[in-house]
This record gives structure tokens, sequence and C-alpha cells, in this order.
DNA sequence: CAAACTACGACCTAACCAGTCGGAGTTCTA
DNA sequence: TAGAACTCCGACTGGTTAGGTCGTAGTTTG
């Protein structure tokens, strides 16, 4: 599965619709979300979170809104993925302080927190604004898997 | 939240145990699920897929049990978690065939796909004999990292 | 003041994961 | 040949979580 949320995803979106309207002082989260086709109040609650970490300036009262905090360029989609659905964790048992129950069974977790850091490589690697030209991101994308497989052994 | 099923878990602990014990012919269910403190009938379970998908073979009867059918090197993690969990999307909205529901507004989801090949591709490169060597997963995993780092732009 | 926003928390619902149960088939061994 | 020790498989339950809604309070502009 491997799945990330569908907030996350409206997160995403609402980022690059913001990053494509620079000229917009303040863009509601109704218009996001008619123009995306999603529920306004579930974006505005992703929004709220994504200010409440700073990546976003939100401005109240009548033709207010919100809008990027700072370049495009430098918001990544892991800090964005990690503001909503919280510190990622590619392993199940990993549940903030203590570990796997008390056994010393989870041998395999070590490695896979490798792999965990691998991935969150990736997302790093990924700005808001790559998500805007998709030459870029596709070639950014393209590039990271190629080195990776690089290092396959299959 | 990005992580994967317990299920998935407990599959990559089992061919870690098998891989570690060559010289067993056959190892029961019950078995491993002892030593790894795992509930036996829904590791049993995970095994059966495993074994539907050709990973591992199955013998019934007394001192049955499963035995890996290819070497632990040739077997990715990848495997296993498609084998147990279903193709990984990170995006919500891929659902086989049909596409986001049937707006166009999925712009984000085209780069996003790039990124998740990647991930596969960290999955792929990860063996269920790296999983017993730790060194050697660690250091793997490790590079794949700062390979993918050299394409940050931040 | 009223309209159009953000902000925030409580709440509901449906899906899904984790785990259990029961029964049927298979193979070795005494 | 009977039974023990397995695999195999589908159905069922219970708890958690994601997705979405509602209502209300506060803020700014016209």
């Amino acid at each position: 599965m491997l799945r990330l949320t569908k907030k996350a995803d409206y997160g995403l979106m609402a980022l690059k619709y913001l990053a494509e309207h620079p000229e917009a002082v303040s863009v509601s989260a109704k218009d996001i979300a008619d123009t995306y086709r999603i529920p306004p109040q579930l974006l505005a609650k992703v929004l709220q979170r994504l200010t409440k970490v700073g990546l976003l300036r939100s401005h109240a009262g009548m033709n207010g809104g919100y809008a990027l905090s700072k370049p495009a360029r430098t918001i990544s989609a892991f800090e964005v993925i990690h503001a909503i659905d919280g510190p990622l964790f590619i392993t199940s048992c990993t549940k903030g302080s203590k570990g796997c129950d008390l056994e010393p069974s989870c041998t395999v977790k070590e490695p896979l927190a490798r792999v965990n850091e691998s991935i969150a490589g990736v997302l790093r690697s990924i700005s808001v604004d790559d998500l805007v030209d998709h030459e870029t991101a596709a070639q950014r994308a393209a590039d990271a898997l190629q080195l990776v497989s690089l290092t396959r052994t299959m």
C-alpha cells in the first residue's frame, strides 16, 4: 500500500495552485477547493495546518485567504507531508518513543529504517516548484531512480 | 503516514528467518511465529500468500512447513511487499485502472508517480539477504540515500 | 453592520487492518 | 490405517483511522 493520505494530496495540490498564481496576493480555500472539486472545509483544515507550521501565511476577513510564506522552490514535498500526516515511518511498529513492544524480535527494522531514510530523501528532493514544472520534476525523479538503481544487486 | 502493514513486516521477518536457517529443509509457520511472538494464524496467512506468488514452497503434512523457493539474494523487499499488500501507489487516488475520479484536477499526480517509482526502486534494491547481514544492508541503503541526495535542490 | 473570510474543535461514518475461528485437505509415522 | 501435525482457505469480528461534515467564534473589509 504505502500510500499517503488524501489530505497530503490536497495540501500538495493547493501549494501547487498557489505557486502557479504568484500574482494573487491571497487565495481563499474555497477558490482552490472549487478548482479541484475538493471538499472546501476539509481543504481549509489542511491549509490551517500548513499555516501553523509556517509554510503558508493566512489573512482573515473579506478578500482574505492564503499565500506562500516563502518561494515554492524552497518548500519540499517532505515538509508538506510531514506537516499534514506527521512523521513518516515505513515500519508499522515504530511509534515515537517505544520500539517493538518489548521484544528483541525486530531485527528486520534496522535495515528498513535506512530504507525509510532513502524515501524521505526522495521526498526532500522534490519541491513544490517541481510540481508546477512537470518536465523538471519528472527528470529529477527519473535521475534519482536511476542513481538508486545503480546500487541494486539484482 | 506512508507506512507498510504489519503483515508485510511479518512477511519480511519470516523470510529473513528462513534465510538465516538454510540448513532447515522446511520450517513451520508456528516455529517462526513462536520465535517472533507473532499470531501464528496470521503469519500462516501471510506465508500462504508468499507461497501463492512463488516466493516460498510449502510442504503440507507432518514435519511440513515452508522454504525459500529461490536464493535470498534474489528476493527483493519490493516483491514481498507487493505480494502481501498489493501494488504500492503513493497517490491515494490511483486505483488500478481509473484515474482521479473524472477530473483534469490531478496534475499533481504525474510528478508524484515518478516519486513512486523512485521509492519502488529503493525497495527493489533491498534483498532478503540484505536483511540478514545488517552491515551490508545499512551500507547499501546509506549509499542509495546519498546518491538520491545529490539530486536535491535544497 | 453585514458579508466573506479564517480558525478550531466536536462529531459521524465508512473503510480497512489485525487477528480469530472453523473446517477441509495432505503427509508422515507409529 | 489411524491419528498427529502440518498447510490451506474463506468467513467473521473488533478496533483504529482516514475522510468528511457541522457549528461556532473571531477577524477584516466595504
